[in-house]
DNA sequence: GTCTATAACGGGATAGAC
DNA sequence: GTCTATCCCGTTATAGAC
C-alpha cells in the first residue's frame, strides 16, 4: 500500500473513532508509520487530507450497499436488509458522526462529502420504495420520500442514542419502529 | 445574574454552537464577562462546568416538553405537538448534537447527563402512546416502545441531516415519515 | 470572589536536508 | 518522497495579588 493510501486509511480510521476535531495529525503518522514530511507532501494539510478519509469511507459504505443489495427482492426486504445490515452502532456512522463537528460543517468541502452521502442513501431507499409502489407491493398514496427521510434519520439518530447509553439497545428499537411503520405501508 | 450563572448559560450556548471539544474556556470568558480566576473557583474545571452547562440545557427543555404538553388531548396530537416544536435544525440538538463528541462519550458524568436526557424523552413519548392505547385510541398490538424510540431517533437523525444539508428539508421529510408510522397505529 | 500573569503542553504547519 | 528539527499559537490550568 501507498503512503498516500496508508494515510488516507489511518485517518478514516481516527475519524471514525474520535471525528475531526479531535484528531490531530499527530495521531495520523503514528497509526500510518508516515512522517510528517510525506503528508504534507501528499496533501495540502490536515483539511485536505480528511476530506480524501471521508470520500473514501463514503465510496466504501456505498459499494457495500449496492453490493449487498439484491433489487429482484421485494422492496420492503431491500429496506430490511439495509436497516439490519448496520454495525458497530456504539462506533456511530462514520460519516453521519462527523457533521456534528463545527468544523466539518464550517468547511463546504468536508460538509459537502457528507451531505452527498446521506443525500445519496436517501435516495437509494426512495428509488427502492418507489420501484416496490410501482410494483404494486406498496399503498398507492404511500409519501415514498417522507419514509425514505425517515429512514435514515432513524438509523442516524439511533446511533446517537446508542452511543448515548452506550448500548446497541435504544438503535434496534428505534429500527423496530422503522420496519412496523414501512410494514404499514404494504397493501 | 450571579457569575456563576452567568458561565453555565455562556457554556450552553457555546457547547450548542460549537460542541465540546471546540469549546475553549476562553471563549467562555469572553461571551460571560467573568475573569479566569472565578471559572476555577466556582468550578473544577472545564469539564465540570460543561456538566453544569448540560444539565441546565436538558432541564430547560425537559421543563419546556412539561409545561407545553396537554395531557388531555389525544396521545398522538401531543406527539405531534413534540414534533412540531423542533427549532433550529440547523445548530441540532443542544444534548443530542454533544453525543458525537469523543471527549463526552469518554467523560461518564458528561455521557451520563445526555443519556438521562434522552432517555427521559423516549419515556415521556412510550408513556404518552401508552396512555393513548390504554384510552383505545392506538391499536392494543401498538409496540409504543418501539414507536417511541423511532420518534427520538427520527428528531435526533433529522437535525443530522439538516445539518449535512444545511437546510432544514431533510428534517421536516424524516418528522412527516414519522407522523405518518404514527398515524398508522391509530385504530 | 475576582483579577492578571504565567506555566506546561499539544496542535498545525513550515524549513530544509537527504 | 521522506525525514527531522523547529516555529508559532491556542488550550487548560495554576499562582498569587487584590
Amino acid at each position: 500500500m501507498s503512503t498516500r493510501d496508508a494515510l488516507v486509511e489511518a485517518t478514516a480510521d481516527l475519524l471514525w473513532e474520535r471525528g475531526y476535531s479531535a484528531t490531530s495529525p499527530a495521531m495520523i503518522l503514528a497509526r500510518s508509520g508516515a512522517g510528517q514530511g510525506s503528508m504534507y507532501h501528499h496533501f495540502r494539510g490536515k483539511a485536505d487530507l480528511a476530506r480524501a478519509a471521508m470520500q473514501h469511507a463514503a465510496d466504501e459504505m456505498t459499494t457495500g450497499l449496492e453490493t449487498a443489495d439484491d433489487p429482484s427482492l421485494p422492496a420492503l426486504e431491500r429496506v430490511r436488509a439495509f436497516l439490519g445490515s448496520l454495525r458497530d452502532p456504539l462506533r456511530g456512522c462514520r460519516i453521519g458522526r462527523l457533521v456534528q463537528d463545527a468544523e466539518v460543517v464550517d468547511d463546504d468541502d468536508l460538509r459537502g462529502v457528507a451531505d452527498q452521502y446521506l443525500h445519496g442513501l436517501e435516495q437509494w431507499v426512495t428509488d427502492v420504495l418507489d420501484a416496490g409502489r410501482a410494483a404494486g407491493e406498496l399503498r398507492p398514496d404511500a409519501d415514498t420520500a417522507a419514509a425514505a427521510a425517515m429512514v435514515v434519520a432513524v438509523v442516524q439518530g439511533g446511533f446517537v442514542l446508542a452511543r448515548a447509553r452506550q448500548d446497541a439497545a435504544p438503535q434496534q428499537a428505534a429500527v423496530r419502529g422503522a420496519l412496523a411503520a414501512l410494514d404499514a405501508l404494504a397493501v
